[in-house]
DNA sequence: CCCGTCGTTATTTTT
DNA sequence: TAACGACGGG
C-alpha cells in the first residue's frame, strides 16, 4: 500500500460505492444510516469526517465522534488522521471518555472532584455495602448493578420511574445513600459518566451554549447500543430542541442491538427520526465480507423479527458455499465435531486462527477447552479473564488512584491493611468516619491519609503504627508524582508502588504457592506506564485509560495461530474465515423462555453470529446436553425452523421437532464418524421398559404416565405426561436414572 | 491468618 | 457438574 497521508480526498470518495458516497456528501438534515452487518461503516465515518473538513471547511476541533469501544475510537481516530492530519484535532472518543473530560472540565458545577476516578461494578457494590450496611453482600450487589441500570437511564434517587427498575420499596432510599457517600469520595461511577454531563447540561444554559458553540457536528457510532442517558445526552449536546443547527449524524444497525440488559435501548434507533425532526435515512447494504448463502442464512433468521427497521444485505463477493447445520447426539459429540472440522482443515493448510467456535454462555466453552487440550489444537479464549479485574492490579491501582484522590474511601479500604499492617475494619471506619466528619477549611473533607495521622493516637498500638506506616508510603508515593517536570515515566511511579508498599513482595509469594503470575502482571501493569510522564496529570491520564479500557490487551494474540473460543456477544465487530455457532438448543439458544422482546433480541445475537463468518458457516444441536448436573432432552432451537428450508446443508439425525427433513436421507457426515451415540430404536431394549401406559415417578415432576414413545435422532424416546399438568420428553438412555417405573419401587 | 469443607447457585457485559 | 463464597478449625 503506498501512503496515504497526502492522497487528495477524491481518491478516498472514489472507493465508496454509491450508498456510502450519498451518506458522507449528505447535509442540511439529521441523517441516520443503517449499515448492515460488513458494509463498511468505519470507512464512511471516517471519510466523511475528511470530507467535512476538507471540502466544507469544517473547524477540525469542532467535530465529536464517539463510540462504544475504545478499540473502535482508537480504530476511527487512527483511519480520520490517515486521510486528513487535521482530524487530529477533531473529538475522537468512547462515550464515557467524552463523559470524563467533560466531567473534569466542569466539576465543581457536577459537584465531582476533578480529581475523580472511576469506580467499577466491584467498587460500587463495595460501596453500596459501606452506604447501606444492613444489606448482605449479595443484596449490594444487586443494588449495585441496579443503580447502574437507573443511571443508564438517567433516573435520579428521587425519580418515580425507579420502580420499573427496581420493585423492592427500599430501593430510592438505597440509591439516595450510595450517591451520598460517592458524592464524598469525589468519585464517579460508569453511569455517572453519562448523566451528570446530561444532568449539568440541562441546568446549566451556559454550559450548553458553550458546547453548542463548540461542537458543530457530531457522529455516534453504533448507536443501536446507546442507552437512555446516552442520548439524552446526545440531545442536550446537540440542541436539537433549540434549534442550534448541529449536524448530527448516527450510524448504526437495529438488527444487532443485543445490550438490552445492560440498559442499551434500541428503541432510540428505531425512534431516532421521531427525535431529530426532517431525518434523512441511508442504508448501507453492501456487505464486503460473508458469501451470499452466508448472508441469506442471516436475513432469514433475522426477517422473523418485527421491530425492526429492515434491511437487505447484498453480497458483493461470490455465492459461496452452504451454511451447514449439524444435529449431534450429545455435547462430547458438538465437541468432537469442532475439533475434527478445525484438524481436517489444519491438515490440509487452513490455520487455526481462521476458527471461531460461537456459545451463547462462557461456561460452554469448558468442553471445548478440554478436547483442545487433549487434541493439541491451540486455542484462545476471549473475555473470560480481564486483566484490570485482576487482584494485584486492582490492589496496585488502588495505590495509584489514592494517591490521586485521597477521598477515595473504597481505595484506601482495598489497600490500607495490604500486606497486612494489623489495620482491621474497625480501624478503617474510625479513620473513613473521621475523614467525613471532619471538613478542612474550605470545606472539603479531610483527606483520608491525613484521617491517618490524626486518627492514630485513638486506635489500637498496632493500628497506629500501621497507619502512621501507611501513611508514609503515601507521602512518598504523593511526592513522587509532585515534581512537575522531571524526566521519568509513570512507570517510575507505579514500580514504586510495586516495591515501596510491598505488594510486588506479597503477590511474588503468591505465585510461589499457587503458581500464579501475578508478579509477571505486575511488571506488565508498570511497562504500560511508560507511555505517561511521570506526573500528576500523567498519573490522571493513565488512570483514565484504564478505567475506560478494561479490555485485555494481549500482544501476543495477534500473531498466535489458535483457535477463537468467544461468546456470542463478544464477537461483535470481529469477523473470522471460518464459525461453527454451537448449542442451537431451545433453553440455551434462545435462552429460558423469553418475553417476546428479549426473544428478538436473541434472534438479533444469532444473527450477529452468522454474519461473523467470511467464508464458511457451521451451526451445531445437540439432542443431549448435561445441565447443571442434570442430563436434558433438549429440543432444536427455534431458530433453525424459523430460518426456513434450503438455507442450510443439514447433517446428522434430523430431530422430528426440527420442521424439516434432509432432502438426502443417506447424507452421511463428509468428515465421518462422530454419530458415535446414534444406535438404532427399533433394537433399542428400553423400548420394552418404557411402554405406552407405564406409570412413572420423577424427582422433579412427580407421577406421570408415558404416553407416547418414538425414535428422534436415532434414540429412543418417550413422553410423559405428569399429575401436575406438564408433559416432559425423555431419552431413557440418558435419564433413566432419573425416571422411576412404579413397578419397581 | 490460612486452609479445608460444606452449601449454594448456575446468562449475555462495550465503559 | 463445577465453581465460588461462607464459615469454622488449626
Amino acid at each position: 500500500m503506498e501512503p496515504a497521508a497526502f492522497s487528495p480526498l477524491d481518491r478516498y470518495l472514489s472507493l465508496l460505492n454509491e450508498e456510502q458516497l450519498a451518506a458522507v456528501k449528505h447535509e442540511g438534515s439529521p441523517l441516520l444510516i443503517l449499515a448492515g452487518a460488513g458494509s463498511g461503516k468505519t470507512r464512511v465515518i471516517t471519510t466523511k469526517i475528511a470530507y467535512l473538513i476538507a471540502e466544507k471547511n469544517v473547524a477540525p476541533y469542532s467535530i465529536l465522534a464517539v463510540t462504544f469501544t475504545k478499540k473502535a475510537a482508537k480504530e476511527m481516530a487512527e483511519r480520520a488522521v490517515l486521510m486528513d492530519s487535521r482530524a487530529a484535532q477533531s473529538v475522537i472518543r468512547t462515550f464515557h471518555s467524552f463523559g470524563a473530560w467533560f466531567l473534569r472540565r466542569f466539576a465543581e458545577d457536577a459537584g465531582v472532584d476533578p480529581n475523580f476516578t472511576v469506580y467499577d461494578d466491584d467498587d460500587m457494590a463495595t460501596l453500596v455495602g459501606k452506604a447501606v450496611p444492613s444489606l448482605s453482600r449479595q443484596e449490594a450487589s444487586h443494588a449495585a448493578h441496579k443503580i447502574s441500570l437507573a443511571k443508564d437511564y438517567c433516573l435520579a434517587p428521587d425519580s418515580p420511574d425507579l420502580i420499573t427498575i427496581e420493585s423492592n420499596p427500599d430501593f430510592p432510599q438505597i440509591y439516595a445513600e450510595y450517591e451520598k457517600r460517592l458524592r464524598v469520595t469525589g468519585n464517579v461511577d460508569f453511569g455517572d459518566l453519562i448523566m451528570l454531563p446530561v444532568l449539568v447540561l440541562q441546568r446549566n444554559e451556559e454550559i450548553r451554549r458553550q458546547m453548542h458553540y463548540r461542537f458543530k457536528v457530531i457522529m455516534v457510532d453504533e448507536y443501536q447500543d446507546s442507552n437512555v442517558a446516552q442520548f439524552k445526552l446526545l440531545q442536550a449536546l446537540s440542541g436539537v430542541e433549540e434549534n442550534t443547527g448541529t449536524y448530527v449524524c448516527v450510524v448504526g444497525d437495529d438488527d444487532q442491538s443485543i445490550y438490552k440488559f445492560r440498559g442499551a435501548e434500541v428503541q432510540n434507533i428505531l425512534t431516532f427520526q421521531n427525535h431529530f425532526p426532517g431525518t434523512q435515512l441511508i442504508r448501507l447494504e453492501q456487505n464486503y465480507r460473508s458469501t451470499a448463502r452466508i448472508l441469506a442464512a442471516a436475513d432469514s433468521v433475522v426477517r422473523n423479527n418485527e421491530d425492526r427497521l429492515g434491511k437487505t444485505l447484498r453480497a458483493v463477493r461470490g455465492k459461496g458455499g452452504e451454511p451447514v447445520l449439524v444435529f449431534l447426539p450429545t455435547q462430547d459429540d458438538e465437541t468432537a465435531f469442532c475439533a475434527d472440522l478445525i484438524e481436517k482443515a489444519h491438515a490440509k493448510g487452513c490455520p487455526y486462527k481462521d476458527w471461531a467456535i460461537l456459545y451463547r454462555t462462557n461456561a460452554q466453552s469448558l468442553g471445548f477447552e478440554t478436547e483442545f487440550l487433549h487434541r493439541k489444537i491451540p486455542y484462545t479464549v476471549v473475555g473470560s479473564l480481564k486483566f484490570y479485574d485482576r487482584e494485584e492490579i486492582k490492589d496496585m491501582l488502588a495505590f495509584a488512584a489514592l494517591t490521586a484522590n485521597p477521598r477515595d474511601e473504597i481505595a484506601f479500604r482495598r489497600i490500607v491493611n495490604k500486606p497486612t499492617k494489623g489495620i482491621g475494619g474497625k480501624s478503617q471506619d474510625m479513620v473513613v468516619l473521621y475523614s467525613q466528619t471532619t471538613p478542612t477549611l474550605d470545606g472539603a473533607p479531610v483527606g483520608l491519609v491525613q484521617a491517618c495521622r490524626e486518627c492514630a493516637k485513638q486506635l489500637s498500638k498496632k493500628a497506629a503504627t500501621g497507619v502512621m506506616e501507611f501513611a508514609a508510603i503515601m507521602d512518598e508515593l504523593t511526592a513522587c508524582v509532585a515534581a512537575e517536570k522531571s524526566g521519568d515515566t509513570l512507570s517510575s511511579f507505579i514500580e514504586k508502588i510495586a516495591n515501596r508498599t510491598g505488594l510486588l513482595e506479597y503477590h511474588s509469594a503468591q505465585d510461589e504457592v499457587s503458581g500464579t503470575q501475578r508478579a509477571g502482571n505486575i511488571q506488565e501493569l508498570i511497562n504500560s506506564a511508560v507511555l505517561y510522564p511521570c506526573t500528576r496529570q500523567g498519573l490522571l491520564d493513565f488512570l483514565d485509560s484504564i478505567e475506560l479500557d478494561r479490555t485485555i490487551e494481549n500482544p501476543d494474540q495477534e500473531d498466535t495461530d489458535s483457535v477463537t473460543l468467544i461468546t456470542l456477544h463478544n464477537t461483535k465487530g470481529l469477523e473470522f474465515p471460518r464459525v461453527v455457532i454451537t448449542g442451537l438448543e431451545e433453553g440455551i439458544f434462545p435462552r429460558q423462555d423469553k418475553s417476546s422482546e428479549e426473544l428478538e433480541e436473541e434472534r438479533r445475537l444469532f444473527y450477529v453470529g452468522i454474519t461473523r463468518a467470511q467464508d464458511e458457516l457451521y451451526i451445531t444441536a445437540c439432542t443431549v446436553r448435561r445441565l447443571y448436573g442434570r442430563t436434558e432432552y433438549m429440543q432444536p432451537s427455534r431458530f433453525l425452523a424459523e430460518a426456513g428450508k434450503g438455507i442450510f446443508k443439514v447433517l446428522g439425525n434430523v430431530p422430528s421437532a426440527y420442521g424439516y427433513a434432509v432432502g438426502d436421507s443417506g447424507s452421511s457426515l463428509g468428515a465421518g464418524g462422530f454419530g458415535t451415540g446414534s444406535i438404532g430404536a427399533q433394537t433399542d431394549p428400553l423400548a420394552k421398559k418404557y411402554k405406552k401406559g407405564t406409570r412413572i415417578y420423577h424427582d422433579d415432576y412427580g407421577y406421570g404416565y408415558v404416553v407416547a414413545t418414538g425414535s428422534r435422532s436415532g434414540e429412543f424416546v418417550i413422553t410423559v405426561q405428569f399429575e401436575n399438568g406438564s408433559a416432559k420428553q425423555f431419552l431413557p438412555k440418558y435419564q433413566g436414572h432419573s425416571l422411576m417405573i412404579e413397578d419397581e419401587m
